[in-house]
DNA sequence: TCCTATGTACGAGTTCAATCGTACTACATG
DNA sequence: CATGTAGTACGATTGAACTCGTACATAGGA
């Protein structure tokens, strides 16, 4: 259904700038450790958030509440963090939210077939 | 060339038996988790191991003395236990010594490329 | 049989990561 | 300005993993 002026103010759409914020700390291309990106992506939740921005992402960057995850706010903070410091994640802050996406052309680079793997991954228990 | 009586004893080319000795425990191949294997390859003196493995062994299995691991032996022990319980190594007791292997095929079937980027990998601050 | 070599088992100390509560900052909206 | 919202910063707690010393078990050779 189209949007209404009421709907629109609960989806908030908000356009992506032309001069996109710089992103926060992050290893360049050729220093991201492949032992790192493990380490980072050994968390079950942390292989989910990379798992879910890889298939159901459009073009755009996701806030982390996005991801519906039912941790504390400062969890949160604490795992996109972790995927950022490692080199999987590039964290902007639009405004008030700081939105992550995937590096995906740095890690094709580096590592070839390492996002296949991610995203074919299927979380423990799954009933 | 064939193994003289006097190279069998310097060399130490123990024949693999006909009878193999049981694995000892390891997940299933269905039961290999792939965040598991990440947060065992998270760790560098691990990674290294896997990798020598996969480069320069040759159709026999190594007993960890053959690392030249500069390490106590009960910290070797560790390491290569969480290898094993992650389902990417497997060990079998030869005599004395206790043997590891690449599960090549079980890791190819379950997450293709990865051995791949194992091999390629780089140790850290390489002079 | 004694010695050596390979490797485990156990336990202690230490470090690191995960979890989460609380307080705080900043923007947006009324 | 007051309120709500998105998220960080800090600190405390907990548990797991890494490291290693020591003691122990076993096989093979002198």
């Amino acid at each position: 259904m189209a949007p209404t002026a009421a709907t629109r103010a609960t989806i908030k759409v908000l356009p992506v700038p032309d001069d996109l914020p710089e992103p926060l700390p992050e290893p360049a291309v050729e220093d991201i450790r492949l032992e790192a990106v493990m380490g980072a992506l050994s968390d079950p939740l942390r292989m989910g958030i990379v798992r879910k921005l890889l298939l159901e992402s459009e073009r755009f960057d996701h806030p982390c509440g996005w991801f519906g995850l039912d941790r504390p706010k400062s969890s949160l903070t604490h795992h996109f963090k972790a995927l950022r410091e490692a080199g999987v994640t590039r964290q902007r802050q639009y405004g008030l939210e700081r939105r992550s996406h995937v590096r995906v052309d740095d890690l094709d680079a580096r590592f070839p077939g390492l996002l296949a793997l991610v995203a074919d991954w299927t979380p423990p228990q799954a009933s």
